[in-house]
DNA sequence: GACGGTCAACCGACCGGTCGGTAGTTTGGG
DNA sequence: CCCAAACTACCGACCGGTCGGTTGACCGTC
């Protein structure tokens, strides 16, 4: 039950935020009363702070099973960009765009915790852009962390841009254009 | 006095989303009673297509004086960037982030004029896009106006995800692998 | 004396959250 | 094997407070 009403909520927040979704709306969601809802979660605050976990737990593991593959990194580039327009196009975008958008509404401890997520998530890819350097496939300056969390915010501000422009499609295209860049052409190298 | 409240209302949704400020913060924050803020602004709807409004009025002079500048595309770039970091440094990110990541807590109207807004800023930073691709000093596939959202998307992104992390320094080197690798290099081409 | 701006007072709805209580299930001791 | 205690999940009613928004009066200015 718990994690229905997490499932819930999770929507609720990708398209609303925290502070626009209030325990009524996520009753009527789950079909239970309001008072209900304080059975299995004790606070907004830990809404929040259960939501940012889940984050983690939930697509870590979809991040990891492409990461892990035995392909070059262009192509886990675009798996993990795959992965995010897919939840574009099923109306879940990521949470992390929802919640550190809006990060004054959140309590100190879940400001951290959702850093501390997105830095989950930066080290990932960042292995995949070490990995690229390594094998030649991916040219460019600085830290792999850097070209790491650059990506991830593309592919975050990409799917609040399109949605905001009511332009889905475009997501591929652009996010497409950005691999290309910083993959090695065949021809050079 | 309508500026003065939207400026302070542009501060308080910047970090917080519109629908975790209240005309009470709002007043509070500009020093008037509640009630005297509906002689300025109709209702919240108002509010936030104001704000969206300002934010394509207000913001695009400034990345019109970079685009307008008599530089190289790839300097062009850096100037955009410099701007987003430098807001972001005060804190004050961009609207479109916190709007954008909240669509479904605004109206109709709202969210057009969101979508236009942000079409406006992809099309001006397409300028510099086919700028850099004429001079021969970008290089990329596909469409000026794809490369431009993605970089749009970046910015967007950055500003969120360093705010996230508590670590706005690493906007700046993030930014950098980005354009470097557009950037077509002096040794080649 | 018309007018733009401000305000105190107020409104109904809704907010996050609590309370007391009720079914149903699980458990354990005699 | 039974029954009572304990526990889980749920709910109606309610709390103080805040929400977006309205009203009508008051003010200085021209």
């Amino acid at each position: 039950m718990r994690e229905q009403i997490l499932d819930a909520a999770e929507r609720l927040v990708q398209n609303r935020g925290l502070s626009a979704v209030s325990f009524q709306d996520l009753a009527d969601a789950v079909g239970l009363r309001k008072a209900s809802l304080f059975h299995h979660i004790k606070n907004k605050d830990e809404l929040g702070r259960l939501l940012i976990q889940r984050c983690g737990s939930k697509h870590g593991p979809r991040y990891a099973a492409v990461i892990e593959q035995d392909t070059d990194a262009p192509a886990k580039l675009r798996g993990i960009a795959r992965l995010f327009e897919n939840d574009l196009h099923a109306g879940e975008p990521c949470l992390m765009a929802a919640l550190g958008s809006s990060l004054d509404a959140l309590s100190g401890s879940a400001v951290a915790e959702l850093g501390a997520a997105a830095q989950v998530s930066v080290a990932r890819f960042a292995l995949v852009f070490a990995q690229g350097r390594r094998e030649g496939s991916l040219a460019f300056e600085g830290s792999a962390e850097d070209a790491a969390m650059g990506f991830f915010a593309m592919l975050e501000g990409l799917q609040t841009l399109c949605r905001a422009k009511g332009d889905v499609s475009s997501f591929g295209p652009c996010v497409a254009t950005y691999i290309q860049a910083v993959t090695v052409s065949e021809g050079l190298a």
